[in-house]
DNA sequence: AGTGAAAGGCGCCGACA
DNA sequence: TGTCGGCGCCTTTCACT
C-alpha cells in the first residue's frame, strides 16, 4: 500500500500539510522546483490517494466545545453483528472524532468532543442503549497540550 | 472565549470543514448567500481565531505509517519543572500527534503515529530517557474505525 | 449587511525543449 | 522530465444600496 515517494514529493506534502492555501508558485519556490512539475506531482499524489481531503482546522473552544473525552471500551461480544452495530453507531455520531479497535484487553478507544460533561453523558447513555458494552472508562482531558494532523515526513 | 456565531456562520464553517478547496461562489450557493458576505464572514472568523490553519489530510498508510499507539502515562512528579520538560519533549517529537493532560488517575494520554513497532520503541526509550515516568501503558491500534477533524456544528 | 462589478492573481493545460 | 506562455476562473476589493 505504501506509495513510491521521492524527496521532492515529501517536501511538497510537507508544505501542503503546513499550509494548504499556499500558491503553486510559492510551494515550487520553497521546494526548489517550478509550477508545472509540482502541480503534476500533487495531481498524482491525489490520484494515488496519498493526499486526502483539504480542510480547515477549527478552534473547538471558540465554538463552545469545551470538553474532550477519551473513552476506553471493553466488550464481551465479539460477533460480527455486534461490531457492525457498534461501528454504525460510531459513524452516525458526529461527536465521535476518532475510533480505533485495539489489541490487548481494552477493545476500543474513542475520542469524543462535546460541549460539556452533560453532553458527554447524553452520548454515553445513547451508546450503551444501542449496543451492549461490558466496561467503559472515560478519561477527561483537562488540557490539550499538542494537536497536529501533520505526519512526520 | 466562545465567539458569537449565527446560523449562517455555522453553515459556512461546515462547508469549509467538509471541503476547503471549494470556491466562494460554491459555498455561497450552498449556504444560500452570495460571495461578498460569505467572504467577509470568513475573514472575521479567521481574525477571531475560530478558523485555524488550512491543511490537507494525508493517508498515513500510503506513507508507511502503519502503527498508531495511544499511550497512557502515570507520573509521580507533579512539579512545574518536570511538566515543562515533558511538554518540551512532546512538542519536539513529530510522531506525537496529540497529547492531553487528564483528570483522574491517568495523568496524560498521547497519540503517537510511527512506521512500526520498532519505531514506537525508539520513541518510548527516548521519552523515558528524558523525563521520569512512573507508569506507561501503550494501546496498539489494530484498525482506525473513524477519523474526522470536523466538529459537529 | 448584502449586491454587482472590476481587476489582478492563480490554477490548469497546452506546446516546446 | 522541466520550462514557458496563455486562457479563464476565482479571490479580493470597492462603490452603492
Amino acid at each position: 500500500m505504501a506509495a513510491r515517494i521521492d524527496e521532492l514529493d515529501r517536501k511538497i506534502l510537507s508544505e501542503l500539510q503546513a499550509d494548504a492555501s499556499q500558491s503553486l508558485d510559492e510551494i515550487a519556490r520553497k521546494v526548489g522546483s517550478s509550477k508545472t512539475p509540482v502541480w503534476n506531482r500533487i495531481r498524482k499524489l491525489r490520484e494515488a490517494g496519498v493526499i486526502g481531503k483539504q480542510t480547515v482546522l477549527l478552534e473547538p473552544e471558540a465554538l463552545g466545545f469545551d470538553a474532550c473525552f477519551f473513552v476506553l471500551i471493553r466488550t464481551s461480544e465479539h460477533e460480527a453483528g455486534w461490531q457492525e452495530r457498534f461501528l454504525a453507531t460510531l459513524r452516525a455520531r458526529p461527536e465521535v472524532m476518532e475510533a480505533h479497535r485495539l489489541a490487548g484487553d481494552i477493545d476500543y478507544i474513542l475520542k469524543v468532543r462535546v460541549e460539556n460533561a452533560r453532553a458527554y453523558d447524553r452520548f454515553y447513555q445513547a451508546l450503551i442503549a444501542e449496543v451492549k458494552i461490558h466496561n467503559v472508562t472515560a478519561l477527561l482531558s483537562m488540557e490539550e497540550l499538542k494537536f497536529t494532523t501533520g505526519l512526520p515526513l
